[in-house]
DNA sequence: CGGACAAGCTGA
DNA sequence: CAGCTTGTCCGG
């Protein structure tokens, strides 16, 4: 902040620098302040650039401009931005996910116009704790290490947890930040410190210039005690960090799908960094990411054991062959049984792969080859370009298939006429529409289902290989993950006899045999050493470079020392190197060649 | 990104 | 050579 007096003392103008808010530009611009006005570093102004007028930031005050040049005056100081601190991990953030500082400080800025901050309202006295005889022990043990990763079963309640991180935070003289992975649970748990009287802001609005949104962003620059939200929190105003927490840090929505791919995570445990506040990572199945980083607290086993519920194998080899694999007795049994059940098939469509019952080929289309074939009234008709034939086999002219394959949709015509009752799909493609119908006992749908359905009693895994054989290098963290989430919907408030059923024809899979001794650690000590000696991250830092001008990137990046280069397959690079350190550094060293280049750091998908 | 300006193409 | 398209450059 400039005052009157500074003025007096020089007669050099005031100049600001100006970070523009347009994607393509990562350079800065000098300004002059108009006499009068008032600037701070992380402002929202508007500047004429090259004739037309933008967005941006104020990335510093006081700037001494390089003479010669004729400095356009500021247009307009529209309002608070992100502060000194956050300018500072948008300058890291792009270093570390070879980005823009302009995309990630628009998700530091606030949804709309704040023009002031107000002053902090945080009791003097620390927000009401529980009773300490309401917290379990853990509590304790999670909160006093600076760098934790907290190990906590699915079904354990997390909110004494997140009381006593906030309640430490307050303490300490300032704030917590607090990530969910959705918004609705953010939503939930900020609604539940507000009724107890924790001053708490919740960053939960929905992108777009939002009344409400500005006014949270406010409330979290001035002083709220507890300020709480999804992925783009971790970029939230905080006035006073004291402490960051992460609750199921292992949830793929933490990291952003579009470039610069920046994990939620990452970003808020370098921010704890940066101010010395000690940071806490919780999760029922903590990534190899996050036990490479902090220091593991666990609880006691029969907390662990009795928060993962009961899981139920069913071996796909030993079903009769006449059923097929999806609809095991067991499975028949307990959806017939009562309750509220969930079957989870992670495939869409009707479109079957079917197999000739005498030759056993595969059905396929005439014209294009494909073997996404559907059969309706009689006929095939191909799922990719609608050519119909009649249903014989082109092999040895069988006209009887066998259904190797079966989509959700078809899966729940057949359910719906095993269990004799309404059967709702609920898949990505139902999301945003009506949620399923509260007074339909059974669901089945994809892994979405899993994200919209509140609770059941049951969740069953069709085909959990599925999961288990997906052709990602973190497939055996995530589909404990899914396992992890079923678990929760099912222990949430549940008084009947719930269970997960899973169908697979590996059951003896490291994946199974975690969750159903309740002991992720041993699926994590056997995956440590897999993912070392097959090269993939944590044990190395990977990067993938693809769109229409990677041939270009790839040229300027050339072969620094340490980087392995693979590729290109598909069009894409793959980069891999011992560690982010030597990956960024020759990535930032990197010039961009105009046109779209897609750099992928810690790619989900490999 | 998107405006400015230059070089290239077309048609009479 | 006007009038338009296409491409490259660069912003304070």
């Amino acid at each position: 902040m400039v005052g009157a007096v500074d003025t007096d003392s020089s007669d050099a103008p005031l100049v600001v620098r100006v970070l523009p808010d347009v994607a393509a530009i990562d350079k800065e611009f000098d300004y002059l302040v108009p006499p009068g006005v008032d600037v701070a570093v992380g402002d929202v102004v508007r500047i004429e650039l090259h004739g037309r007028r933008v967005g941006g930031w104020v990335v510093a005050v006081d700037v001494v401009a390089e003479p010669g040049l004729k400095l356009k005056p500021l247009a307009k100081v529209s309002g608070r931005g992100p502060s000194a601190d956050l300018i500072d991990l948008a300058g890291w953030a792009a270093w570390r996910w070879a980005g823009r500082r302009a995309s990630l400080l628009r998700t530091a800025a606030p949804p709309g116009v704040v023009r002031s901050v107000g002053e902090a309202r945080r009791p003097s006295v620390s927000t009401t704790p529980s009773p300490e005889s309401a917290r379990p022990e853990w509590v304790d043990r999670a909160l006093a290490p600076a760098r934790a990763v907290l190990r906590l079963a699915p079904g354990a309640d997390r909110y004494p947890l997140v009381q006593a991180a906030v309640a430490s935070a307050v303490e300490a003289g300032g704030s917590c930040l607090v990530l969910c992975p959705s918004v609705a649970e953010a939503d939930a748990l900020a609604g539940r410190l507000r009724r107890e009287g924790v001053s708490t802001a919740a960053m939960t609005h929905d992108g777009g210039a939002s009344r409400a949104g500005a006014g949270e962003w406010a409330m979290a620059a001035g002083g709220a005690s507890a300020v709480i939200g999804a992925r783009a929190a971790a970029w939230a105003p905080v006035r006073d960090l004291r402490r960051v927490l992460v609750l199921d840090e292992h949830d793929e929505s933490f990291q952003q799908e579009q470039a610069p791919t920046w994990h939620a995570r990452d970003v808020l445990v370098e921010r704890a960094r940066r101010v010395g506040a000690p940071a806490l990572v919780v999760s029922p199945c903590p990534t190899l990411e996050a036990l490479g980083w902090g220091e593991l607290v666990v609880t006691d086993r029969p907390v662990e054991r009795a928060g993962w519920g009961r899981l139920e194998v069913v071996d796909q080899r030993d079903l009769d062959p006449a059923l097929g694999p999806l609809f095991s007795p067991r499975l028949v049994d307990l959806v017939r049984g009562g309750g509220r059940v969930a079957c989870v098939l992670n495939r869409t469509g009707r479109a079957r792969l079917l197999a000739c019952g005498a030759c056993s080929t595969v059905a396929r289309c005439a014209e294009c080859d494909s073997a996404s074939i559907d059969d309706g009234s009689g006929g095939f008709s191909c799922a990719r370009c609608g050519t119909e034939r009649p249903m014989v086999c082109l092999e040895c002219g069988g006209a009887r298939f066998k259904n190797l394959r079966l989509g959700v949709s078809r899966a729940r015509e057949e359910l719906e006429a095993l269990v004799g009752e309404p059967v709702a799909e609920v898949t990505a493609a139902t999301v945003g529409g009506p949620s399923p119908a509260a007074d339909t006992r059974v669901v089945i749908g994809t892994e979405a289902a899993l994200h919209r359905i509140a609770r059941a009693d049951s969740v069953v895994f069709m085909d959990f290989d599925q999961e288990l054989l997906a052709p990602r290098y973190r497939s055996v963290e995530q589909a404990l993950g899914l396992l992890a989430r079923a678990a929760r919907l099912v222990e949430r408030g549940n008084a009947r006899d719930g269970r997960l059923l899973v169908q697979t024809r590996s059951p003896d899979h490291p994946v199974i045999m975690a969750a159903k001794l309740a002991d992720p650690g041993r699926l994590a000590a056997s995956e440590a050493p897999l993912r070392a000696a097959l090269g993939f991250p944590p044990s190395v830092a990977m990067a993938v470079v693809s769109g229409a001008v990677a041939p270009e990137f790839m040229e300027a990046f050339g072969r620094p020392d340490g980087v392995k280069v693979q590729g290109p397959v598909d069009g894409a690079w793959r980069l891999v190197a011992p560690d982010h350190q030597v990956l960024c550094d020759a990535l930032a060293a990197t010039d961009r060649p105009p046109g779209r280049v897609r750099v992928e750091v810690d790619p989900l998908r490999i």
